[in-house]
DNA sequence: CTTGGTTCTGAACATGTGTTCAGATAACAG
DNA sequence: CTGTTATCTGAACACATGTTCAGAACCAAG
């Protein structure tokens, strides 16, 4: 019968994976070639087309997989308390995307190398996961816990500041992972106009 | 003695730079070959190199220009009322950057396509922008205009969070730039503690 | 017209690109 | 051991890449 338990498949597959997004989110995805990831792997270029179709098929399924772990991720609006709802989501999305920040990064920098199709996929992802947080702030207004004038706008505003603290935001720096996520809430919290 | 008044290179020179700027920000730096840029301006790919020494100083030229005027463009902070100074930050760097889309563009994605040298140069600019703004911070702290327990924090999350307007900011969309204008410094205003 | 400088073409260079595939290699099942 | 299948190599394909450069084309000055 088909040989099962020496298939390297199961490691070089997860390694294809990694050496692209790693190569993918330090040059970028046009500046790679397939030779680089297949070196980066320790395998020759051919290799690579056991694992995925094509390149672009690489690029999308990284983050297609990066959209699917947020969404999951992401905690229900279930908390009757818009207030701690809204810190919930701003905690949350400062450690996760701090968890990965090649994934991150490619999600953001990569979206103008993705085919039509591929790029309609991941923006509607990406329009779900912006809707729980414009559904908080909406919930929040409607109770009254805070003012804000257009919740659209309010929603990019802080989603664009939460997701800017993976440019600058080092471990080994000055302050703790916490200590950012207690001045963005706090930050947050003020602009929305909660007390 | 020499050609002057016929020549063309007043006019092939900025084409080629407005060409990559378009091309740049649409595609990306790696993705755009010096042909496409040719073909763009209506010339040969050879003749490009009348106007640049190679293709990475065109993407340096096209960041330095856009940093120098950024910063030339940038108010004073002159005004002794911090509160003002920052609403005048707030408004000029929405507009200022609304007004030249492709050039910030590839000033936050390109970054890495520069050399070492180069990128070093560019960031300075860039931290020098950013100390302005934390000049401001620190001047109202001081006066006790307002409350910022960090302002290199304050300094990173009002900066991206002015410059994700424009990832999502269209004229003919529902609101005018002054309304944003308004409602982002509202929510600048407020997230700093400011009455 | 001739002269001299500017600007451009068109071809060439060496190397790199994504992708395919026949055949080698390895590892398990019986 | 043999047979079967998964995995990988190594070469090839057709084409694209940044850059160089000899010579053509052009245009103004004398």
């Amino acid at each position: 019968m088909a040989r099962t338990a020496g298939s390297h498949s199961g490691i070089t597959g997860p390694k294809v994976r990694q050496a692209a997004l790693e190569l993918f989110a330090k040059h970028g995805y046009a500046a790679v070639s397939m030779r680089q990831i297949a070196s980066e792997v320790g395998v020759q270029a051919g290799a690579l087309y056991n694992y995925t179709p094509d390149k672009q098929s690489l690029l999308f399924d990284l983050m297609q997989s990066h959209m699917t772990e947020l969404m999951a991720a992401l905690p229900d609006n279930t908390a009757d308390d818009p207030l701690q709802t809204l810190e919930h989501f701003v905690r949350f999305h400062i450690s996760f995307h701090h968890d990965r920040p090649e994934a991150v990064f490619i999600a953001y920098m990569e979206l103008r190398n993705l085919n039509e199709q591929n790029f309609a996929m991941i923006e509607e992802m990406r329009r779900a996961y912006e809707d729980r947080l414009q559904g908080i702030l909406i919930a929040g207004q409607a109770n009254g816990v805070w003012d804000v004038k257009d919740a659209k706008i309010a929603t990019f505003a802080v989603i664009a500041m939460l997701t800017g603290v993976n440019t600058w935001f080092r471990s080994a720096g000055r302050l703790s992972l916490a200590e950012v996520q207690d001045q963005y809430w706090e930050m947050v919290r003020k602009a929305v106009g909660a007390d």
